[in-house]
DNA sequence: GGGCAGGCCATAA
DNA sequence: TTCCATTATGGCCTGCCC
C-alpha cells in the first residue's frame, strides 16, 4: 500500500515492504535473477549437506563436544573485560550527508549518491521509499521517481573523513578507522584522565541563508550562556545569515563524552554521526545502529546487561555475519545469539575452530578481544576494476585491460607503492559469474607494461575459444613493496630491465628468485633459469628512477660515476640500465674497455611509458660510440 | 606434515 | 535508454613441492 508517491505530504510513511519487494523483483533483469537464484541454491545445498552431517552425529559425540565447549566458554569468560569504554562511531548517511550539506537543494528531497547502475547510499528521506546502499539507480527510480541522484565525490568524503578523525584522535590516539565513515575507539584513558566537565563554543546558523551548517534546530540542547547573534551576508547566496553563538558544557560520564565528540564533529563538519558505547567493539558497533541517525546508545558494562542484550540479538546484526552465514545458521536453528550457546556442541563438530571460537565469543557478548580492524598492518592489495557492456571481442577486452593497468600503475605511485610480486586478474562473465586468475612473478611488477604483459597472458587463455563473454575486468597487485621500505630485494629499475630483457625471449618462465647485492648506489641482481641454468646479471642504480639526484660536483647524473665504479670492478654484465642517451653513450665508451659487455642495455626514460631495449653488437657499439 | 601458489567464497562500507 | 559498483580483508580448499 502506498500512502503517497510524492513523499512530500505530511504523514507520509513511505512504501510498504511488500510493494518494495515487488517493484524490485519486477525490475530485476533475468540474468541477475538467475545469478541470485544460483547463489541461493548453492547456499541451500550447503545447508542440506550440513544437516545430513549433523544427523550422523551421535548423542555421545554431541555431549562430549558440549563439554569441550563448556571448557572453552570458561576460558573465554576469563578473558572478558568490562572496565574499558569502547566506542564505535558511524557517520549518518555519510556520502549523502556531505552532498546535502554542500547543496541545500538536496536537503528536502529524496536523494541518493551514485548513478543509474548503482547507488552508494541514500538520504533518510529516500530510504522511506526503500532506496538504499547497493541498489541499482534505475530500480530506485521506480521506487521513487522523484529521486535525485548525485555522482560520487570521493575527494570530498576523504576530506570530511579526515576532519572527523582529527576530533576522534583527541579521545583515543590509537583509534582505528574502519572506513571513511566509521571509527573504533577505546576512550578509557580519556575517561580516566578527564578531571571535570568541558565547555565548548557553539555556533549555529539561521536566517535566509542556509549554506552553512549546522543550522539552529528545535531539538538542540539549551546552551549554558545566553546566545549572541551576529548577522552577515553569505558570500555564496548573498542572503543574510545569522550566526548564533553560545556555549555548551559536557560532563565526564561516558555518555557525556560521546555526546561531546558528536557535538564537535557536527560543529567542525556540519555532519552528524551516531555512536555505540559498550564493553567491547563488537557490542559498540551493534549499538551505534540502535539510535541512528544523530543518536547514541550506551550498553551498560555489566554482566547481566550484556548477557541479556545478547539473548535476543539476531545473529545477522553482528558484524561479520552476512547473508550466507545467517542462512547456514538458520538451517541449524540458530537465529539469535543465545542459540550459539544452545547449539555449541553441533557448532564445534561442524565448523572450523576459528568459526566456533568466534561464535562462542559472540554468544557470550565478549567479541573479538582485539579490534575488528587491523590498523597496524600495511595495505596488502591494491586493485581497480571496471564494468562494461558485455563483450567477447579480444581487441576490446585488451584495450580495457591496458587502461586498467595504466590506471593501476598511476594509483600505486600515488600510494607510495613501488610494485607487487603477484598480479591478479578478476573477470566477471555476463552471467555475473566471477573468476580470478593470478600469477606470482619472480621480480617486482611495477610499470603498466609489466602489468599488462602478465594480465594479458592470463586473459588470453580465457578468451581463446571465444566461449566467454565478460562484463567486468579487474587488475590487482599483492605482495606489495612500499617505497619507504628499505629492504628491497629487487629495485624498480631492475625490474623494468628484467622485464624488457625477458620480453626478448631469452629466458622463459621457471626463474629462480633473484638475488640482489648492493654496492653503494649500485645493485647487482642475479637471476637464473632453473632448467636452462642461464644466468642473467643486471646492474642498476636506484637513481635511474630518480632523475633529480645528481652528482653536485660534476653536475652529471650520478649514475655515470656509479656505473664507472661498477665497471672498474670488472664484473660481468648481461643487462644494464641507463637513464638517457647521454648516459648510454658514455656508458658504452666505458664498456668498450671491457672484455664482457652486456647483451642488452636498456634506456629508461622517465617520461616514456614504453621502455626501449637495445641489443648491443660490436658494430652497433662502434656506432653508438 | 608444513608452506606456498592459485582459486573460490564471504563480508563490509 | 540506461539495464545491479568498487575496493579491501580474511578464511578455506586443493594441488604441489619439499
Ligand atoms: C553499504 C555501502 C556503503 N557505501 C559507502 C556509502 C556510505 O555513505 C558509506 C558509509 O556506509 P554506511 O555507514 O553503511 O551507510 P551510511 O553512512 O550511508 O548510512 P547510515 O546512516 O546507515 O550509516 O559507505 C558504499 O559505497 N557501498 C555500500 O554498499
Ligand atoms: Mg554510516
Amino acid at each position: 500500500m502506498v500512502s503517497d508517491y510524492s513523499g512530500n505530504k505530511a504523514g507520509f510513511k513511505g512504501l510498504d515492504k511488500e510493494k518494495i519487494a515487488r517493484i524490485i523483483a519486477e525490475s530485476s533483469t533475468a540474468k541477475w535473477k538467475a545469478h541470485i537464484r544460483e547463489s541461493e541454491e548453492k547456499l541451500e545445498a550447503r545447508v542440506c549437506e550440513l544437516k545430513k552431517e549433523i544427523a550422523m552425529l551421535s548423542d555421545g559425540q554431541v555431549r562430549k563436544a558440549e563439554n569441550d565447549m563448556d571448557e572453552l566458554i570458561a576460558e573465554l569468560e576469563g578473558e572478558r573485560i568490562m572496565d574499558n569504554v569502547f566506542v564505535h562511531i558511524d557517520m549518518d548517511a555519510f556520502y549523502a550527508a556531505v552532498e546535502m550539506r554542500d547543496d541545500p537543494k538536496l536537503r528536502s528531497v529524496p536523494m541518493a549518491v551514485g548513478d543509474t547502475s548503482m547507488l552508494c547510499t541514500s538520504n533518510y528521506h529516500a530510504r522511506k521509499f526503500g532506496v538504499r546502499s547497493g541498489m541499482p539507480g534505475y530500480i530506485a527510480l521506480k521506487l521513487c521517481p522523484q529521486l535525485k541522484m548525485v555522482g560520487v565525490n570521493f575527494t570530498k568524503y576523504r576530506k570530511a573523513s579526515k576532519e572527523v578523525q582529527e576530533v576522534f584522535d583527541e579521545y583515543d590516539e590509537n583509534l582505528a578507522m574502519g572506513s571513511l565513515d566509521e571509527a573504533y575507539m577505546n576512550i578509557t584513558n580519556h575517561v580516566r584522565s578527564r578531571d571535570g566537565p568541558r565547555t565548548f563554543d557553539r555556533i549555529r546558523y539561521k536566517g535566509d541563508c542556509v549554506c552553512r551548517f549546522p543550522l539552529v534546530s528545535e531539538n538542540d540542547p539549551i546552551g549554558n550562556t545566553v546566545p549572541s547573534e551576529a548577522s552577515e551576508e553569505c558570500s555564496k547566496c548573498k542572503k543574510t545569515r545569522i550566526a548564533v553563538s553560545d556555549q555548551l558544557t559536557f560532563g565526564r560520564s561516558d555518555g557525556d563524552i560521546v555526546n561531546e565528540i558528536r557535538f564537535r564533529v557536527e560543529q567542525k563538519t556540519g555532519l552528524t554521526c551516531s555512536a555505540g558505547i559498550a564493553a567491547n567493539w563488537m557490542l559498540a558497533k551493534i549499538c551505534s545502529d540502535l539510535n541512528k541517525p544523530n543518536g547514541q546508545y550506551l550498553l551498560e558494562r555489566d554482566y547481566a546487561t550484556i548477557t541479556n542484550f545478547v539473548q535476543e540479538l539476531e545473529v545477522r546484526k553482528v558484524s561479520g555475519i552476512g547473508p550466507a552465514t545467517e542462512g547456514t545458521l538458520k538451517g541449524i536453528g540458530i537465529k539469535k545469539c543465545r542459540d550459539f550457546i544452545k547449539q555449541r556442541g553441533i557448532l564445534r563438530l561442524t565448523f572450523s575452530a576459528i568459526s566456533y571460537n568466534w561464535f562462542m565469543r559472540v554468544g557470550l557478548g565478549i567479541g573479538n578481544g582485539a579490534c575488528m580492524v587491523n590498523e597496524k598492518q600495511r595495505q596488502k592489495n591494491i586493485s581497480n576494476e571496471t564494468s562494461f557492456s558485455p563483450t567477447k571481442d579480444p581487441e576490446t577486452c585488451m584495450e580495457i585491460l591496458r587502461r586498467l593497468c595504466k590506471e593501476l600503475a598511476e594509483t600505486i605511485k600515488s600510494n607510495q607503492i613501488v610494485g607487487g610480486k603477484t598480479l591478479s586478474l578478476t573477470l566477471r562473465k555476463s552471467t555475473f559469474e566471477r573468476m580470478t586468475r593470478s600469477k606470482q612473478n619472480v621480480y617486482l611488477i611495477s610499470t603498466s607494461n609489466q602489468m599488462f604483459n602478465i594480465a594479458s597472458q592470463l586473459l588470453f587463455k580465457e578468451l581463446e575459444d571465444g566461449r566467454n563473454e565478460f562484463r567486468l575486468f579487474g587488475v590487482g597487485l599483492s605482495k606489495l613493496q612500499f617505497s619507504d621500505e628499505d629492504n628491497k630485494p629487487v629495485n624498480a629499475a631492475t625490474t623494468t630491465m628484467l622485464d624488457t630483457y625477458f620480453k626478448q625471449g631469452r629466458i622463459e618462465n621457471n626463474l629462480n628468485q633473484p638475488e640482489t647485492y648492493y654496492d653503494g648506489e649500485i645493485s647487482i641482481t642475479k637471476i637464473e633459469n632453473r632448467q636452462t641454468k642461464e644466468r642473467v646479471e643486471v646492474v642498476s642504480n636506484e637513481n635511474v628512477t630518480k632523475p633529480k639526484v645528481t652528482d653536485k660536483k660534476h653536475n652529471k647524473p650520478i649514475i655515470r660515476g656509479a656505473m664507472d665504479r661498477f665497471v672498474q670492478k670488472d664484473m660481468p654484465i648481461k643487462c644494464a640500465g641507463v637513464r638517457n642517451q647521454t648516459s648510454l653513450d658514455s656508458f658504452v665508451t666505458t664498456l668498450n674497455k671491457r672484455k664482457s659487455e652486456p647483451e642488452l642495455i636498456i634506456i629508461i626514460d622517465d617520461d616514456k611509458d614504453e621502455v626501449e631495449g637495445l641489443t648491443i653488437s660490436t658494430s652497433k657499439k662502434a656506432k653508438l660510440c
